[in-house]
DNA sequence: TTGTATGCGTTATCAG
DNA sequence: CTGATAACGCATACAA
């Protein structure tokens, strides 16, 4: 079965105003039920639109009104990483609900490459959005300079460190980084690691800089190994290292719960018992998290608000009021389980 | 820090043809790039499209020319689902990939309420969007509807049963649900029964239809247990039903890895060996399969390929080209592993 | 209460 | 090669 499908030309407000036998004027009324319009009118009117079938082009209406009534959310993560972060789903979902329940309507970005980026800088300059939401930015990022410079009320969701004036929501990962390592301290580790992630963002540097804090004399710098993704694989990669460099580690900090899942099926694989030979603690608090053998000691993230607060903030930019432009933080906390 | 972050006015094509001293044709043709224009001239614009700080207005734009350049990507999924659910991601990746190669934009729309329903459909009848593609979308779509009305380029990734004439990219579900009960089979398992789920849309009636076949004479309906979602949750919950009725079974076909990992759980707990006592198979080759234990076999399923194939589809459409409105089917092949 | 005229920022079609 | 001028589809002051 063969079917050529066309794109047919579709009514406008001059078709239903000639088949209702009212001026455009009119229609458009009707079209935002606006109050002096008779009811012979609107009758006549609405009949029209069912009978040609009329859908407002939103677009024409845009152009006039200056303003999209959509926002959009961006997604700036390397391909396999988007797959696997668990916070990129939740916080799509809170985004959504707040702008959803204002009517508008949130459209996601995803780059991939050097030409998505170009290609989406170009699309919140063409007026489809009266406002932009930038999850996992990093530092340097283009797209983070184009809303900077282009002044369309935005909000991070975590926050590129070289960036100013742009209002952010995120967590105190130097704080909840601080508290699991001290947590973990408590049950009498000697030798702890960390495998360290994304350090070309806020999130990775300030877990970094808490766990430091947190051991304080005890920090070797020889026992942090960096890694370049908050994922599985190099989680893996990470501990091999880590083991490397210290056999007798007995305590580990992974930066986030894919990490830790990594570091376990090394531990495993090497012979090492958890928590018994080594306690691990994660970050995230995601479905790595519970799926785990053991299930991850790790920091709870509340990523659906994350996304609910971004969203309020570009939203009330957008009705020109006032927004602390220094950002917020939301609380983490601990969820403890058997790793550790 | 306080900041009241204000839409600068954005300068227009007036503006630079004031600038230059030219007019507005003279402009429009050097940010389109055609053919004839002086190097004065050219020089001219640049210079004043530099100065004034101009950038193009796409929607403006895309009124005249009629086409956005966009496609939207509709994500239909339950709240929960949407997190877990590991095709989606590549799907979204795969189609990204192939519209950002044409230089199209994706835009993906989540519907997650009646609300966003609507929003979304009149979003599509905006004009914003020159196709769509939409995924799990359930039988009596309402979304699915308003699109085979206004009759823009579309394509589904798998298809609800009761839409006709929009092509759709898919596997085989029957095929392969077939063969992976089969192999089952093969271990020597007596008494199979399968957790089903999304029985409201193609897929999963299909791996229940596939699975019947499989077991010929041998089917017993006692052994299918239904559940409504393609998640963890629903594992545990259908494997407890499938246990109460029938506590000798020793083979299960579950209708994703999410919720064999599901059954794996309610095994473990219920002191059965996996696949000593029973055998195990899931559907999609997820993350789920390889990070149980033991990890899964399963039917592998090429998600990012159908995001690209569904995409090439609208693309084809656009350009006027004729699509077989019957669908495609892609390859799945079975990924063998521990638990059965 | 309704129609008319004008403009939103571009592109496209003409002459010139 | 370039400059007017007319759309694109809609909203909106203003007049009636």
């Amino acid at each position: 079965m063969i079917a050529k499908r066309l794109q047919t030309t579709r009514a406008t407000i001059n078709d239903v105003a000639a088949v209702a036998g009212v001026s455009r004027g009119t229609v458009s009324r009707v079209l935002n039920s606006e109050v002096y319009v008779s009811d012979a009118a609107k009758k006549a009117v609405e009949d029209a639109i069912e009978q040609v079938g009329y859908v407002r082009n939103t677009a024409a209406r845009n152009l006039v009104t200056r303003q999209s009534h959509a926002i959009g959310l961006i997604v700036h993560e390397p391909h396999s990483l988007f797959l696997e972060d668990p916070n990129i789903g939740s916080i799509l979902l809170g985004t959504n609900s707040v702008l959803s329940d204002n009517d508008y309507q949130l459209v996601s970005l995803i780059i991939d490459s050097d030409r998505d980026s170009h290609r989406v800088a170009e699309y919140l300059t063409g007026g489809f959005v009266d406002g932009v939401i930038i999850v996992s930015a990093r530092a340097h990022d283009p797209i983070a300079r184009v809303v900077s410079q282009i002044g369309i009320p935005a909000a991070f969701v975590g926050h590129p460190v070289d960036i100013e004036g742009i209002p952010y929501v995120g967590i105190d990962n130097f704080s909840a980084a601080k508290a699991i390592t001290t947590r973990l301290m408590q049950t009498g580790r000697r030798t702890i690691g960390m495998i360290a992630a994304g350090l070309d963002r806020d999130s990775g540097q300030d877990r970094v800089a808490g766990f430091t804090a947190a051991l304080g004399e005890a920090f070797d710098p020889e026992l942090v190994v960096k890694v370049p993704l908050y994922a599985h694989a190099s989680g893996i990669e990470g501990m091999r290292e880590l083991l490397a460099r210290a056999p007798h580690v007995d305590g580990v900090f992974a930066a986030s719960d894919a990490i830790a899942a990594g570091v376990l099926d090394v531990l495993r694989d090497t012979g090492r018992s958890v928590p018994g030979d080594v306690g691990v603690v994660g970050f995230d608090d995601s479905a790595w998290a519970t799926r785990s053998q053991p299930p991850l000691s790790t920091v709870h993230q509340p990523a659906g608000q994350l996304g609910r607060r971004a969203a309020e903030s570009v939203l009330a930019q957008i009705r020109g009021e006032a927004v602390d432009s220094a950002g917020t933080f939301l609380d983490t906390h601990i969820v403890w389980r058997d790793s550790a």
